[in-house]
DNA sequence: AGTGTATGAATGAACG
DNA sequence: CGTTCATTCATACACT
């Protein structure tokens, strides 16, 4: 997804210009490169700024946090002025650590051995909390699951191949032809004050080479897209990217 | 001679040593400068990233009315039968397979079984649309339900406060030997600290490849896909933004 | 129209 | 491992 943020990277190239210029290093970058850079570094910023004020105007809705919070479970440590907030007794995969999880489990490592357990659990602390125990209990549930679930709502699947289990939707036939709506499974937002740094290594790695920037689509696999309508807005920043930049 | 295969090098090199002074058009910058653009880039990265999953979830079905309406998933139902025919995203029992259920409840069905579930459902879905998973959630939820109204007006005794308890965290326990502490960042992101630069904390080294993440987004949503539309928006933005300044 | 409540659905954890 | 429990989320419906 980023691979333009790499693109700097990749065509910038160290120069000692020893001779004319003091001996520094410094990079060197085409007016054209300087440009799309700025645009682009405009074109976050505006995004952000845009999606911070909608996030706020949808959370003043509901302000989940606030009622959440409010009941029996409340900790301590949210009571203060929107700080840091508390977390629950419950484990909750941020969507990081979802995506994580999911892809190790789609990839046909049946068996989450304890070896497996631990190193996803380390890999996975970096994006939050987590514990081996939860780790663990994932995959007995998803499994457990996505067995039900097919041999419940599929009795009818074409499985062929074990190559994607094949995670029939919990769809409930209430209708015919209905396709049934669902939740974002993930309604937590895990990393919002920014201080989980790992989560920009899982971007920065796709520098690997620009060739895979293609978003796959599962075609038989789970998670369909599903996003918002929200397009015009969007268009409209991105048609005036203003000079957020420095 | 292999590196000069490369056009976008190539280019870069002539450019270089034409010059940084005869006219031609190149910017040059410290590496200073470098690392604080490349750092700027990557919070930026970041931020958009979290808050498009945050956002996502939190309209998952907020907007989903602009959505809908567009489309064309109306059930021919709808207009046919008279009466209250909610054809939602949400099964709601009909009153009388409300008024089975709740017979069948009665019966002291601690344990309504797996077939028991199939041959309800049957019997149930010739009142109605219904399927085993609604009737698995309705005895689940019923039972909960009735549980703990029961716990909480049985004790009607003590007229004093006793709320003032707060649930003991429930440790790990027979799992692996993992201490489990488990604070969720549940932030809703109240006080995004955003429009502070400080993203300092996200400041860390952009150019280090990480070990294993691959591949971006693979659309965590999972649900029925929606033909068109609104599909991967977001994605596109986070995948290759270069395309929405360009 | 906004707020509260009932309840269907999702899921982490626990039990056997 | 499969099943069940407990808790939470989201929504349909009701209220003043």
């Amino acid at each position: 997804m980023m691979e333009w943020e790499k693109q700097p990277q990749q065509q910038q190239e160290e120069v000692m210009f020893n001779g004319n210029n003091n001996g520094v290093f410094v990079k060197v970058m085409t007016d054209e490169q300087m440009e799309i850079l700025r645009k682009q570094i405009a074109v976050y910023a505006t995004i952000c700024e845009e999606l911070v004020e909608m996030h706020k105007s949808l959370t003043s809705h509901h302000d989940l946090a606030g009622v959440r919070l409010g009941n029996l479970y409340c900790e301590p440590l949210m009571t203060t002025v929107g700080h840091k907030i508390a977390g629950r007794q419950r484990w909750t995969p941020t969507p990081v650590q979802l995506q994580i999880l999911e892809r190790i489990f789609d990839e046909g490592n049946g068996t989450p051995s304890k070896q497996k357990i631990k190193d996803i659990t380390s890999e996975l602390s970096q994006h939050g909390q987590i514990s081996e125990t939860n780790v663990y209990n994932w995959f007995q549930n998803r499994r457990a699951r996505s067995k039900r679930k097919q041999q419940n709502a599929a009795p009818n699947n074409a499985e062929s191949e074990a190559e994607t289990e094949v995670e029939s939707p919990r769809e409930n036939k209430t209708k015919p032809d209905d396709f049934q709506s669902q939740h974002n499974p993930a309604s937590r937002a895990e990393g919002m004050c920014f201080q989980n740094p790992q989560i920009s290594s899982k971007m920065h790695s796709i520098d690997s080479q620009s060739s895979k920037a293609e978003p796959m689509f599962p075609t038989d696999d789970d998670k369909p897209a599903r996003s918002l309508g929200q397009i015009s807005f969007y268009e409209s920043i991105l048609t005036n990217p203003s000079m957020y930049v420095l």
